[in-house]
DNA sequence: AAGACGAAAGTGGTTGA
DNA sequence: TCAACAACTTTCGTCTT
């Protein structure tokens, strides 16, 4: 039942992520799935199955364990409901026969009670924020699995279903670690972003959710890719973020803000600038969330003499770079002169 | 002209009485 | 339920490159 125990590690292969080049992997050996950090794609599906063997030939047959594939959340009824066919089927009934599957028909559908036709409607919902949002079939389970669990507690009447489904996906995206905003899936439910988050911490709560506040560290590889820097920018950041947590200027803060900056930071170090506009629209902030960050970083990390350096290198470089233009200007005149 | 900077006013969410 | 509050946004004028 639970997904706390979900075996994932994060893997650095050979493999890069086709969509956005983002080299940090996350392994999910229960689903066999290698799924992006940055974007949530799944990268590779096909893996070998470590779950558990449903045969066994040990010769202890105490052993044996067949359990039948496993349950999905996503299919509404998990593959189990009943449909008692009408009479269109093959094998027609007659007389006593007849009445007893239509009675038994009718009971089959009261049965069905409104949570199952609320999962119907919802799980197609579900499927297609998922694709829209690009997330992986096993966030997509867990969203599933979260949202049937608020029907069954009842917490989504009164209440718009799809942001229901939408604050069960993005729950489920936090406990993956998958950066995706509220914004996003505001957007794809065409809602306001504050709808979606009250809608999100109220089946949270309910649901009595332990999901930690989320980790700037995760938001990194996502504006890394988009903004097209390189590993050694992304170690960097991580490395700036790390140093901020410990001198405990996060609590309170956005972390995407806190990501953003130290990204910011990292390409001023670098000399690899990005302009705070940049950074900013790619981690939905303002440039004024970016400045405040950045400098308080730069004040708590002693950055100023090393961003001086920096700025003074890059000074030089280009000066130098410019005499050995000029240079070259004047021996192509000096030799063009020689031909006339 | 573009980017960085900082001040000031406004917004939405949290907390505590 | 209300006010106080911190974080963030919007807007805008100024400075720097």
């Amino acid at each position: 039942m639970s997904r706390e125990d979900t075996s994932k590690e994060i893997i650095h292969s050979h493999k890069k992520c086709p969509e956005c080049g983002n080299i940090e992997l996350n392994w999910d050996k229960d689903k066999g799935e290698i799924i992006c950090r940055a974007c949530g794609l799944v990268v590779d599906d096909k893996l070998v199955d470590f779950g558990q063997e449903w045969r066994d030939f040990d010769e202890d047959s105490q052993k044996m364990r067949r359990t039948g594939a496993p349950l999905r959340y996503i299919e509404f009824d998990q593959g189990l409901s009943t449909a008692v066919g009408n009479k269109q089927d093959i094998y027609a009934l007659k007389g006593k026969n007849k009445s007893k599957f239509n009675r038994l028909r009718i009971w089959q559908n009261r049965v069905s009670t409104s949570i199952e036709r609320n999962l119907k409607m919802s799980m197609s919902e579900l499927k297609r924020i998922s694709s829209l949002l690009k997330l992986s079939s096993a966030v997509e389970e867990e969203g599933a699995r979260l949202y049937t669990m608020a029907v069954q507690k009842n917490l989504v009447r009164g209440r718009a279903m799809e942001a229901v489904v939408a604050g069960s996906l993005y729950a489920a995206c936090r406990r993956f670690e998958l950066p995706r905003s509220l914004d996003e899936f505001a957007e794809a439910i065409s809602m306001e972003r504050k709808d979606v988050g009250r809608t999100y911490r109220f089946v949270a709560r309910e649901l009595d959710l332990k999901i930690l506040p989320s980790n700037p560290l995760d938001y990194l590889p996502k504006f890394i890719s988009a903004l097209k820097l390189d590993a050694e920018a992304q170690s960097l950041a991580a490395d700036l973020i790390e140093k901020t947590q410990k001198l405990a200027l996060t609590s309170g803060r956005t972390p995407n803000g806190i990501a953003a900056a130290a990204v910011y930071t990292a390409t001023m170090i670098l000399g690899v600038k990005r302009t705070q506009r940049n950074v900013a629209d790619v981690a939905g902030i303002t440039e004024v969330t970016i400045r405040n960050r950045y400098k308080e970083m730069e004040k708590a990390l002693g950055l100023k003499q090393r961003l001086f350096d920096v700025k003074k290198r890059i000074k030089k470089e280009s000066i130098k770079k410019k005499k050995l233009k000029d240079k070259k200007k004047k021996d192509l005149n000096r030799r063009m002169r020689v031909f006339e």
